[in-house]
DNA sequence: CACGATACCTGTAAGC
DNA sequence: TGCTTACAGGTATCGT
């Protein structure tokens, strides 16, 4: 599940075998993900160095020294694959350094997507520009999340979502900082009160770097980009804890769908 | 413009 | 065992 500590893990995972490296080739092994590949992906990939790995929101980013950054979002489903042992039918791209080291895009679900950009307009490059402050900087504040939220009458859940308000918060993390935070996922963002929201940013901030200190949390088949498994499993209060006992009350933790996807809170604690 | 519904695609697990 | 259905980490787009 790659939310924003997912791709923080899958990054610096990467950046020990790409950092400096020198990509041999880049080889893609079907046309498209959501969208096609970028034109010229191979040819702008293939013998440059790599001079540094980053992140915005949930997307990745492999900056080359031809001035050009590659940047990949994982979707619902992908991963990276270090040093596979054979490629898969959703290893759909593939990098090899000069070191001898072989990296795979794996995406079963195919929601992910590639971009190239140029480096220096990376910030103003539209998806981008579109997205809401980073969750773990400072701009993202008590003052920003009022301002944002004023007036808005759909719920919080669904703000907190929305990547144009704070950009890199999925379905698990936005459950989890709600219930620390006692906000109940259905209030209306726009009234939810200062002393609400002032329990909200540190909640979303301090569950994120958990999940981060965690090694990115822990779902099923997610797995560190060189495939080891086995991390701590991140305990979670309520995601995917229908029916059991709110960690903080004891009461069942219920589910509810909201714009069609399952919200799990506790309802004696989130008001 | 704000908001909700739907589409995209495949794998897995649960239910019958 | 096999078939069907529901659901899953996200985002873009299309209605109303």
């Amino acid at each position: 599940m790659p939310e924003l500590p997912e791709v923080e893990t899958t990054v610096r995972g990467l950046a020990r075998y790409l950092d400096g490296a020198r990509i041999e080739r880049l080889t893609l092994r079907r046309a498209d993900l959501r969208r096609p590949f970028p034109e010229g992906l191979v040819q702008a990939m293939s013998g440059a160095e790599v001079t540094g790995l980053g992140r915005r929101a949930k997307y990745g980013l492999i900056h080359t020294g031809r001035g050009t950054t590659l940047v990949f979002h994982l979707g619902m489903s992908g991963r990276w694959r270090i040093e596979p042992e054979e490629l898969g039918k959703h290893d759909h791209l593939v990098i090899e350094t000069a070191s001898g080291h072989r990296l795979s895009l794996c995406d079963p679900r195919r929601f992910g997507s590639v971009d190239l950009v140029d480096t220096v307009t990376l910030d103003s490059w539209p998806t981008f520009a579109a997205l809401g402050p980073e969750p773990l900087g400072d701009v993202f504040s008590v003052s920003h999340l009022t301002a944002a939220l004023a007036g808005r009458a759909a719920a919080i859940k669904q703000m907190l979502l929305d990547q144009r308000i704070v950009a890199g918060l999925g379905n698990i993390y936005v459950c989890e900082a709600l219930f620390r935070a006692g906000i109940n996922p259905c209030k209306a963002a726009g009234k939810v009160t200062r002393p609400a929201l002032a329990r909200l940013v540190p909640a979303i901030k301090d569950v994120l770097g958990e999940a981060i200190e965690a090694g990115g949390s822990t779902l099923r088949d997610y797995a560190q980009p060189d495939g080891q498994l086995g991390y701590f499993s991140k305990r979670f209060d309520v995601y995917d804890r229908e029916g059991q006992p709110c960690s903080r009350c004891g009461a069942p933790i219920g589910r509810i769908v909201q714009g069609g996807r399952s919200t799990w809170f506790c309802q004696k604690c989130q008001k």
